[in-house]
DNA sequence: CGGATTGTTGAGCCCGATCAAGGCTGGTGG
DNA sequence: CCACCAGCCTTGATCGGGCTCAACAATCCG
């Protein structure tokens, strides 16, 4: 039976890590390639319909009929596509860069609901985000969670530095993240200048200092990190 | 394959329903009885263990370090308690009612992924909520949601209004739908005056203009609506 | 009755949205 | 080769929706 315990706190201010083996298995098919910014529309395939993406970025995401976006999820290498087939669950898959998927089936029921479950969780990260995160909290945990998403193995690096490419655009984070374009923007600057960041283009970024970003976006200012 | 398709908009404004039987099966084990504001506390029970409510309310939320709160879903009888269990993802359950639980055993695979597929759908249709909508149409998809949920069978009711027990507190709709209590407060209060609503005690609400209401909920203003 | 909890209402402020302008980059065609 | 254009990014100025702070009403319960 159920018993009542006093709630702890778990650290639930990072997107959870996907528990799904990132290592491919059970490929049944040719891999596709796909170009950046093409439409992989999800919408109507048959619920054993399933892919892992094996290099790039892919954003899901859903539009209200005025036009309004809220991005679900962006997912970087070894994240599944397509588990919420089937009409419950109506998201619009876009690439961000050039997309290499393979299918994938005969998953498992238990792989199945494992899988189902990252995205519960993921899904319930992004609620609270967007209900209770600040502006720069949001920004902070989507640095960290594409970091994780995205490092490439550099070298010549000072210790404790990680280097990513940012696949989404300005746009799309503000979109995932519940916010503008120009407040994305504004937050990336303001941790730049505080140097926590930094990055010349804007899609190739550079953690100085993850453990101060990750302060952040557990709920600490900027100016605490400094 | 994949396909290029261009996307149509789909009623995503308002939370899915759910896909499972609201009909009581598979029951397993004695009912259990669960007095208001008492904590069901989920987290590290084993896989397989349950529930289905059968009578009265039960929210699932997060907590932040820092006191934060996020209720991710409010549960009305029929629903389900625990698919989600396994230390995916971490909800703290809280009775907001006199709660009638029945443990579930024995689903099928297939009916334990509807059910999970049902709250990824309800997880993504809240984020969709918190990150684009305004107040307004929060607490309207909100009202909507509980009255779906919670009906009671009226009698010498006007054609088209419903009647409903409004089971969470001011605080619990502001920490599901992002808000703070004040505003959602005023919220009510104002479709209260625009005849959309009406409401002697505060947790005893009748939809006037439950079409109304939807068309707020989907973008529209309350001065349209008038 | 008094205290605690919840709900309502008002006044003022602030974070992030909006509006606007300009810079940078990459692609395309002359 | 450069001119042009279309996106994307950045930065500044201003606005406003919702938050904060505060006071008070209503209800419940001992």
């Amino acid at each position: 039976m159920l018993q009542s315990v006093s709630a702890t706190a778990l650290p639930l201010a990072a997107f959870p890590a996907p528990s799904v083996p990132v290592v491919p298995r059970h490929r049944s098919g040719p891999q596709e390639f796909h170009p950046p910014r093409s439409t992989l529309f999800l919408q109507g395939y048959a619920r054993d319909r399933q892919y892992r993406l094996v290099e790039g970025c892919v954003a899901l995401s859903q539009l209200l009929p005025d036009g309004r976006r809220q991005v679900m999820d962006i997912l970087g290498p070894g994240r599944m596509i397509g588990v919420w087939t089937s009409d419950t669950s109506r998201c619009t898959a876009e690439t961000l860069a050039y997309a290499l998927i393979e299918p994938v089936d005969g998953l498992s029921a238990g792989e199945n609901e494992a899988a189902l479950r990252d995205m519960v969780a993921r899904a319930q990260a992004l609620a609270m985000l967007l209900g209770r995160k600040t502006a720069m909290e949001r920004v902070a945990t989507a640095i960290l969670d594409l970091a994780a998403q995205f490092v490439r193995p550099t070298r010549n690096r000072r210790r404790g530095t990680v280097c990513f490419h940012l696949h989404p655009t300005r746009g799309d984070l503000a979109d995932w993240l519940g916010l503008t374009v120009e407040t994305v923007s504004r937050c990336f600057t303001r941790m730049k200048r505080a140097g926590l960041i930094d990055f010349q283009q804007p899609e190739i970024v550079t953690l100085l200092k993850p453990d101060a970003i990750a302060h952040i976006a557990a709920g600490g200012t900027v100016t605490d990190t400094l």
